[in-house]
RNA sequence: CGGGAUGUAGCGUAGCUUGGUAGCGCGUCUGUUUUGGGAACAGAAGGUCGCAGGUUCAAAUCCUGUCAUCCCGACCA
C-alpha cells in the first residue's frame, strides 16, 4: 500500500535534492528554459502562486495597503545612492548596457528589488504629515544573477511581493515591519500548514541597508532550514540619502520612517519540501490548484459518468476547485498520477457506490480510505478539506517542535547539526564570531533571534562570555 | 567562482574502448477489449546523437573549444 509506486521520483532517503527536482519537474510545476536560473512557471505551479497571492493581496489591502508598479530598470546611478544597499546587491545584478545600438550612457540595472526606485518617489510625493502614512505594494519579478540556481528556491529571476511603506513615527514603522511579519506568519498557519521559526535577523544576517530584519523560517525533512519571508524596519537611512522629509504637526521638517516586506515563489519550495513524500506532491488543500479529483470507475457502466459529472457540479457549485478525470487511463494509474501531482481529496464513483448511494475516496496526506453518503457530499468535502489542512499543519509543527533543540555544548550542537538534524538553541555572547566559528565547523548559521528570549544558561556555548541572546542556529537553503 | 558528474526521440537509456545503415524500454498516436492501486493485443509516428570547429573516404564514437543541467563547497530571498 505505501510502497513506491513511482519508480520515476527518486526516494528522499536516497537523496533529498534530487527528489526535489523530480517532483518540481514531474508534477508539472515548472520546466527549465535555455537561460540558466530562469525557470518557467507551468499552469500548475503558477496556480499555486496565484492562490497565495490571492490570499496576500487580501491581507495587503485589509491592512491599508495599494498595489502600484514600478519600472523594470535602474538607472546605474540612482541604485548607488545608498551604500550599504549597493554593496549588498551590487554582486549579484544584471545590466542592460545598450539601449537598440546605442550604447547607454547610465546602464540599467534589471531591479534586484526596488527600494531605490520607492525612496525616489516617496520623495517627490510625500512633503506633509498628511500624506502620510503610504502603505505600497508591488508584485513583480526581479532579477539576482545566482551562482547556484535551484527551482523555486533560488533563481536568477523569481516573482515576488515587495511592500514598501513610510510613516512618521518609529514606532508606527516598526509596529508595521512587526504587523507584516505576523502576516506572513498567519498565512503560514492558514493556508500552507506550515509552522514557520520567526524572530530577528542578527547583524550580519540582516538585509543590505535596513536597520532590523524579521524573518519567517521554515525546516525542511532534511533539517535544512529555509528563509521564507522577510521584513524590515529601515529607520530613516534611505529617508536621509534619497530626501524623503515631510513637515509635521509642529512645522518642522522631518524625515520618514519605512519598512519594507516581501515573500516570493520560493513558498512553492517550501511547501513542496515540507508536505511532499516519497509519492510526490502533497499539497495543502487551500492553494492546491486542485482540491478534489473525481475518479469515475468503470465509466462505460450505466450511471457511472453521469453520477461523476453530477459530482462535480455539485462540488463545483460550492466554489471548490475540482477536476473530473474522463480518460481511459485505468484507475490504478489515476490514482498514482494525482497522488504524484498532491491533490488533497479523491472522490471515486463506480458501480458499487451506486448502488450502495455512496461515494469512495481517499486524503492524499496520509492516504486514509473513507466512505460517505451521496447526500452528505457537500458538507463532508468542506469538512474534510479543512481537517486535512489542519492535519497536515498539525503534523508539521510537531516535526518543528521535535527537531528544535536547545543546546550547551559543542558536542550537542554537533549531534543536533548532523544526526538529529534541525534548530539548535543555543546562547550567545553577541558577538559574530564566535558565530563564524560555527560557520567554519559546522556550516551552519544564525537564522533567527527568537522572540522568546528566556535565556536557558548564563554563557555563551562558543566562547564562554555572558550570554546575551538564545539563537537557532541551522543549516540553511 | 572552485571541485565532481552528465548531455543520444517527451522521459530513461544501449552503442563510444576498437570510427562504417542509431537500437531498446516507458510514454505518445489509431483501433479493439478493459477499468475498485500504475491493463492487454495489434498497428503507427517520433532523432540536426547539447552546440561549434577539427581529424578522416567516413564521426554519436577520436581531438579542441563551448554551452547547459545536476551534485558538493564559497556567496545570496
Amino acid at each position: 500500500m505505501n510502497k513506491i509506486k513511482n519508480e520515476a521520483i527518486t526516494t528522499q532517503s536516497q537523496d533529498f535534492a534530487q527528489w526535489y527536482t523530480d517532483v518540481c519537474r514531474k508534477a508539472e510545476l515548472m520546466d527549465y528554459s535555455d537561460v540558466k536560473g530562469f525557470i518557467i512557471y507551468r499552469p500548475y505551479g503558477y496556480a499555486i502562486w496565484e492562490n497565495i497571492q490571492k490570499y496576500l493581496d487580501g491581507k495587503f489591502k485589509e491592512k491599508g495597503h495599494e498595489n502600484v508598479y514600478m519600472p523594470l530598470v535602474i538607472p546605474t546611478s540612482l541604485f548607488q545612492k545608498e551604500k550599504d544597499h549597493i554593496e549588498g546587491f551590487a554582486p549579484e545584478t544584471l545590466i542592460a548596457t545598450i539601449g537598440g545600438s546605442q550604447k547607454l550612457e547610465d546602464p540599467l540595472i534589471i531591479r534586484p528589488t526596488s527600494e531605490v526606485l520607492f525612496c525616489d518617489h516617496f520623495a517627490k510625493i510625500v512633503s506633509s504629515h498628511r500624506d502620510l502614512p503610504k502603505l505600497y505594494n508591488q508584485w513583480c519579478s526581479v532579477v539576482r544573477w545566482e551562482k547556484t540556481t535551484r527551482p523555486f528556491l533560488r533563481g536568477s529571476e523569481f516573482l515576488w511581493q515587495e511592500g514598501h511603506t513610510i510613516h512618521e513615527s518609529e514606532v508606527e514603522a516598526r509596529t508595521h515591519a512587526l504587523d507584516m511579519l505576523k502576516v506572513y506568519e498567519t498565512m503560514g498557519k492558514d493556508i500552507l500548514a506550515i509552522p514557520f521559526l520567526t524572530g530577528t535577523k542578527t547583524e550580519k544576517e540582516k538585509f543590505a541597508g535596513a536597520e532590523q530584519t524579521f524573518t519567517i523560517e521554515a525546516l525542511m525533512p532534511d533539517g535544512k532550514a529555509l528563509q521564507s519571508g522577510t521584513t524590515h524596519y529601515f529607520g530613516q537611512g534611505f529617508a536621509k540619502v534619497f530626501n524623503i522629509q515631510f513637515q509635521d504637526k509642529n512645522n518642522t521638517l522631518q524625515y520618514v520612517h519605512q519598512t519594507s516586506f516581501g515573500v516570493s515563489t520560493r513558498l512553492i519550495g517550501s511547501v513542496i519540501m515540507a508536505h511532499g513524500d516519497d509519492n510526490g506532491l502533497n499539497l495543502p488543500p487551500r492553494i492546491a490548484p486542485i482540491q478534489v479529483v473525481i475518479i469515475p470507475i468503470q465509466p462505460n457502466q450505466p450511471g457511472v459518468l453521469q453520477k461523476a459529472a453530477e459530482i462535480e457540479n455539485r462540488l463545483k457549485a460550492i466554489g471548490l476547485r475540482v477536476k473530473l478525470d474522463k480518460s481511459d487511463k485505468t484507475p490504478g494509474w489515476k490514482f498514482a498520477e494525482y497522488e504524484m501531482k498532491g491533490i488533497p481529496l479523491r472522490l471515486e464513483i463506480g458501480p458499487r457506490d451506486l448502488k450502495a448511494g455512496m461515494i469512495s475516496g481517499a486524503f492524499r496526506f496520509n492516504h486514509a480510505k473513507f466512505s460517505l453518503e451521496d447526500s452528505a457530499l457537500e458538507k463532508e468535502t468542506l469538512l474534510m478539506l479543512d481537517d486535512i489542512h489542519d492535519a497536515m499543519y498539525q503534523r508539521a509543527l510537531t516535526y518543528l517542535l521535535d527537531h528544535t533543540t536547545e543546546v550547551k555544548t559543542m558536542e550537542e550542537l554537533d549531534h543536533v547539526l548532523n544526526v538529529k538534524l534541525g534548530y539548535a538553541k543555543m546562547m550567545w555572547s553577541g558577538d559574530q564570531k564566535d558565530l563564524d566559528l560555527i560557520k567554519e565547523k559546522f556550516q551552519a548559521t544564525a537564522r533567527a533571534l527568537p522572540f522568546n528570549q528566556t535565556p536557558f544558561a548564563a554563557t555563551c556555548l562558543v566562547s564562554g562570555k555572558p550570554a546575551k541572546y538564545v539563537v537557532i542556529i541551522a543549516r540553511a537553503y
